[in-house]
DNA sequence: CTTGACCTTCCAGTCGACTGGAAGCCGTAT
DNA sequence: ATACGGCTTCCAGTCGACTGGAAGGTCAAG
């Protein structure tokens, strides 16, 4: 299966096949007598999982760290558990902080409502926002 | 005022307030004699503006639009307050992403937990990870 | 008089995940 | 024969908000 293939069956561009190769998170595949890439079914696997790694919140440097040790053989479910916890952990705090400034946009919002707009006339700043 | 004392005023680094002023969001200031900047209140108001405009979640380009329309003499009040809503809707739609992500990564988690390790010997892929 | 902190300008690098484009080969349909 | 789409490599650019560092001027204290 050639590259362009590759990429439409799993939903990623060609060119970020090869980038993903140059990062080393795809093996180098074989090659077609005039040189175009040749990809079997475990190219498509591993993409595939690349990409649902990816939609899993793993950077992809550390979905690399799990393949790297996939490939010395290592069992990698506890390493990718222990990346997984601590992406929730990541996730409950982008939530939280996400939250806060919803709290605080709410706040400002509703004050802009009740503000008479001729009365906004510094030039350094807006009334509507400001926390001094 | 000299930089980095605004700096240490408002919270941010003489590096930021440089490159603020690259940008445009901040005014040339007075020099002294020997060339270095020297700031009076309005600029510390200004600064200030903008590190709570950045707080409730306005890009730098966002912050420079509003000041823009200020320094035209335009009421942005309502140019404000339509950012802030707009970003209030980016927020919901980002927590409602982590969220997403958030139950996957916990049902992933959870059969994490209950998987045998010895089982994991997938070159390609962690079962861990896996929709297909 | 020298040290050290602070200031100046300008240019380059960072992070992450691509994306764009040039120059050129390959394969197939007309 | 030629056109067109897909493939190759390699290099550079994007986005946002800074940050790092070099080379040098300024100022107050010891």
């Amino acid at each position: 299966m050639k590259i362009g293939e590759l990429g439409e069956r799993v939903g990623v561009t060609a060119k970020t096949i090869r980038y993903y190769e140059g990062l080393g998170l795809l093996d180098e595949p074989a090659r077609t007598p005039s040189g175009y890439r040749d990809y079997d079914e475990g190219a498509a696997e591993r993409l595939g999982f690349i990409r649902d790694a990816q939609a899993s919140g793993l950077s992809l440097a550390e979905i690399a760290s799990v393949l790297e040790l996939k490939a010395a053989g290592q069992r990698s479910c506890g390493h990718t558990t222990e990346l997984l916890e601590r992406h929730l952990a990541d996730i409950d705090d982008q939530i939280a902080r996400l939250q806060s400034a919803q709290a605080s946009l709410l706040a400002l919002a509703e004050r802009a409502r009740s503000l008479d707009p001729a009365a906004c006339t510094d030039p350094n700043r807006c009334q509507v926002i400001t926390t001094s």
